[in-house]
DNA sequence: TTCTATGCAAAATCTTTGCAATTAG
DNA sequence: CTAATTGCAAAGATTTTGCATAGAA
């Protein structure tokens, strides 16, 4: 899905659960639409800045990356860092899992097809109705292992 | 591991690492032991509190849990919750996740083989010298989901 | 109009740090 | 003695909330 027709989608959403639109919450819908990978509240709301596109407070960042989880149109990421990541879901080419370096702190998408059939088949035999997973996986990249 | 086997370990991996024992890590250390499941730090501060064993002060509860995981013994569980979990490392009968309930908030250990051996293979691929895994899983538990 | 969206500032929550007193080796 | 441990209180960092204004339907 482009970024373009999952922003729409996105709108879309909103608009069946009675949301009007607004300008901080488009922004922030373009802002994730064209990502790679998953950001933080306040690199989103630098993002916003530097780019020009359009101020967004913090407070309004997180009330609207608050509402999209909810409504299942972003995903939160741990990655055990101070911060939380957001990136939306359903979007990219395919699901994708995250590489966290432990020492440098960079994070990146990663997919595996084997990985993907474990956590389908698991999920047939939880206690649990899976809503959504999301694998992190720890260690040093190879700049920092050397 | 045992309980006690592994408090010994830990301490003595504490010890060539340079440090003095204390009572208040060793509380900490006694009550990871026998813990079945990851606990956050106010949980641990409250649970030695209320066994009497001793109180020990938020402050060296994250400072102690902040050495143990440099060092290896406790491991770190995002679950995505407000709080960060703990749970020490090596210890259990067998590797485990979690399934985190989104609704009320429990957290359950799971473990399952096939997802190890994917993640073994993984590992071998990736970019990145694996230091841990930690996989979470999210959703709606039995009671929640009806 | 009426309800949502947003910004600002204050508050809340979790975690870390500074400092002094204590204690282990 | 010397360095690590600990508690307390203050500080930090991230996230949430209250309130008033602006804006969409």
């Amino acid at each position: 899905m482009s970024a373009e027709a999952w922003v729409r989608s996105a709108e879309e959403r909103l608009a069946e659960a009675g949301h009007k639109r607004g300008g901080a919450r488009r922004a922030v819908l373009e802002l994730l639409g064209i990502q790679e990978c998953a950001l933080t509240a306040l690199e989103i709301e630098d993002a916003l800045r530097d780019a020009a596109s359009r101020r967004v407070s913090r407070a309004s960042v997180y009330r609207i990356l608050d509402e999209l989880e909810r409504l299942g149109l972003v995903q939160r990421v741990e990655t055990g860092q101070a911060m939380v990541r957001y990136e939306r879901t359903g979007g990219h080419e395919q699901h994708h899992h995250h590489l966290v370096c432990d020492e440098c702190g960079v994070v990146m998408p990663f997919s595996d097809p084997a990985l993907e059939l474990a956590i389908a088949g698991l999920s047939e035999r939880l206690a649990l109705t899976v809503s959504e997973h999301e694998i992190v996986i720890h260690g040093s990249c190879r700049d920092c292992a050397g």
